[in-house]
DNA sequence: CTAGAGGCCTGCCCGC
DNA sequence: TGCGGGCAGGCCTCTA
């Protein structure tokens, strides 16, 4: 479900249940996530939250001393209960609140992460990453410079957060489209021009899917449980052999870098 | 340095 | 109805 308009959406359900309130327990039933869960996080009871933030995809729970760092992974979700209900499956960690609600993380496959970062320090997770892509440090002619020799396919390019973080693969094939750029051009053969639109269809791609509550594929919810509605404004990503919206050409599914892209053979160059 | 593949997990969908 | 195979929103790590 996650990618960063997915995050964003959970950050801003989950906030105002959380800041200013007392952590009165922090609870995992499971020993790991993608990583071990750190005991450190027990250091959050008695603590209150000042703030939700978000970084690439990792949403950052930040107390006086310290942040807690969780990440969705593929299959992750955060709710926010009215009050303690007997825990189901895959529900791996909860934070009881002081107003009684309870924010539960609930992660099928376990890709995800809980991680303890203390005041005033730094988290691996969080260092060599590249810019956020809704800020005006990324732009075309920082692409323009990142891109130079680089022959790798610009669907991978803008899928990788050492270069821009937060785009996933749903939001890459649907920005290529809109941009009407071939994913699998290379990275450093894109104009300025062309980095220009791209930048601005990711920059509209994501914030159209936040305004939308993200995008519901399977189980992706938002804080309260509602679904997202972005999925209907899909163009082009899992619908291989439809038409293309724009020129009624059957849309093109491939394998690139690993990962399923969609992509109409018409109208993207 | 890079590109490519493997791995982590479960659930679901499809074809037989 | 059951079973095996393949696939899925991420991303770290290892190999060549």
């Amino acid at each position: 479900m996650p990618e960063l308009p997915e995050v964003e959406v959970s950050r801003m359900g989950i906030s105002p249940h959380l800041v200013g309130q007392k952590v009165r327990s922090f609870v995992f039933r499971t020993p790991k996530l993608r990583w071990d869960i750190p005991v450190e996080l027990k250091q959050m009871e008695g603590q209150i939250i000042r703030s939700i933030s978000r970084r690439a995809k990792y949403l950052l729970i930040e107390t006086d001393i310290g942040s807690a760092i969780v990440h969705l992974g593929m299959s992750g979700s955060l709710r926010v209960l009215d009050g303690f209900i007997t825990s189901g499956k895959h529900d791996h960690v909860d934070l009881t609140l002081s107003n009684g609600k309870v924010l539960r993380y609930n992660d099928p496959r376990r890709f995800g992460a809980w991680l303890w970062c203390p005041i005033g320090e730094s988290h691996a997770v969080l260092g060599n990453i590249g810019p956020e892509p809704l800020t005006d440090e990324f732009d075309a002619p920082y692409m323009v410079e990142k891109a130079k020799n680089k022959r790798v396919a610009v669907k991978q390019f803008i899928m990788d957060n050492k270069i821009v973080v937060g785009v996933g693969n749903i939001y890459a094939s649907e920005s290529l489209f809109s941009s009407r750029i071939h994913p699998q051009r290379p990275a450093c053969s894109l104009s300025l021009d062309e980095w220009k639109t791209l930048v601005a269809e990711i920059k509209a791609v994501l914030t159209g899917a936040i305004a939308q509550g993200g995008t519901t594929l399977k189980d992706f919810a938002q804080a309260d449980g509602k679904p997202g509605y972005f999925a209907q404004e899909l163009q082009v990503y899992g619908k291989a052999k439809q038409a293309c919206p724009s020129c009624g050409e059957p849309i093109i599914d491939l394998k690139i870098g690993q990962r399923n892209t969609f992509f109409c053979p018409i109208c993207q160059h």
